[in-house]
DNA sequence: GTCTATAGAAGGATAGAC
DNA sequence: GTCTATCCTTCTATAGAC
């Protein structure tokens, strides 16, 4: 209390400040920022909406929050993608990781479709620096597993777009997906996927 | 574009009616439904807002129509699907119809996908109604023309969730595939799903 | 048909008691 | 730390003049 620390300190903080994080994801993915109100997080939350805002300083603050959270966690599959890995294993494996985060955590995924669907207004710096370096990094070393010939020449950031496109579209677009198919989504979905880009990469 | 009304409209009727529909293409894309207002609504179709609320009952009633106007142009391409067609060459034309849906109605797939996004609260009876009827349609035809040999054995219905996927994804993280991409992203992005699909469905 | 003015409700945020 | 009460802004929608 003396100290400005901007970390919860004690257990009751900790688990309260837990609590809205984990509501509030639940609520700005459902519905969007400026669909979400902080009534709905407080009474996920179990709090009172003033003593939501004694953790946070405003509703905007949380959802900053939540994405600062995401970012880091979204890219650590895409950097496990191994230079020195055999090629065609390695985007499978990324594939994998990929499809399972998307289903293990669409929450999250709808939170970040919802922020770029809108035009990033949050993020946008995040995207021109960190992805697009991290991006950059990847295609190049699928640059040189094609020259060297050991997977098909595809336009390397494309390819890496397709994989999140096809991955998050069973999280983001999971109402539709579920209309759509009888059996368990996801079980097929990872058969599909992997058979799809085999087929795309074989040499 | 134009919903056929039952009422006869003088042409300042249809004018404005039209105006506020575009207002509101681009405002809910870009906001989503709860972040849209009725005043941006009525800016951007220059009008005030009582106004646009003489031409419709309330924002949810424009908002429905906009919905109600896409879906129609949406599914086109996939009807258009031919079962006595070339297989490859019909499914190659499909994706490139969509791709180009997503480049010039980007906005539209934008609206689409904030609904979806949100649980489809909406536009849920569509998908399970009219969109599944065709999906599985088409899924048959391609099952027809995998029993012949003459495209490769994918599940058909992942397949068309794909393309979807892999198109659609242009315009709704149009942000994104900017912050990654430096020439022409949809040029670039149709050559890629042509090489893409022609080496997934190749017999 | 179009506007000004405003009602009425909802939502973000604060005050202050405990 | 948590609550009740409330302020103030924003937003949808309506009233009513012209």
């Amino acid at each position: 209390m003396t100290t400005a620390s901007r970390r919860p300190r004690t257990r009751i903080q900790t688990r309260n400040r837990d609590a809205i994080m984990a509501a509030a994801l639940d609520v700005f993915a459902a519905q969007g920022f400026r669909g979400a109100t902080l009534d709905q997080i407080a009474e996920a939350a179990g709090l009172s909406k003033p003593n939501v805002l004694y953790y946070f300083p405003s509703k905007e603050a949380i959802h900053e929050a939540l994405l600062a959270d995401l970012m880091a966690d979204w890219l650590a599959p895409l950097r496990a993608i191994d230079p020195a890995g055999e090629p065609l294993a390695e985007i499978l494996a990324y594939v994998r990781a990929k499809l399972a985060m998307s289903r293990e955590r669409s929450r999250e995924s709808r939170l970040f479709a919802n922020e770029i669907l809108q035009g990033a207004p949050r993020m946008g710096p995040v995207l021109a620096g960190e992805l697009r370096a991290l991006v950059a990094e990847k295609a190049a070393v699928i640059r040189r597993w094609q020259a060297e010939g050991r997977i098909a020449p595809v336009h390397p950031v494309h390819l890496i777009m397709s994989v999140w496109a096809l991955t998050q579209h069973y999280a983001d677009f999971e109402v539709q997906v579920q209309a759509l198919i009888d059996g368990d989504p996801w079980e097929e979905a990872e058969r599909h996927l992997m058979h799809h880009f085999t087929r795309v990469l074989a040499p």
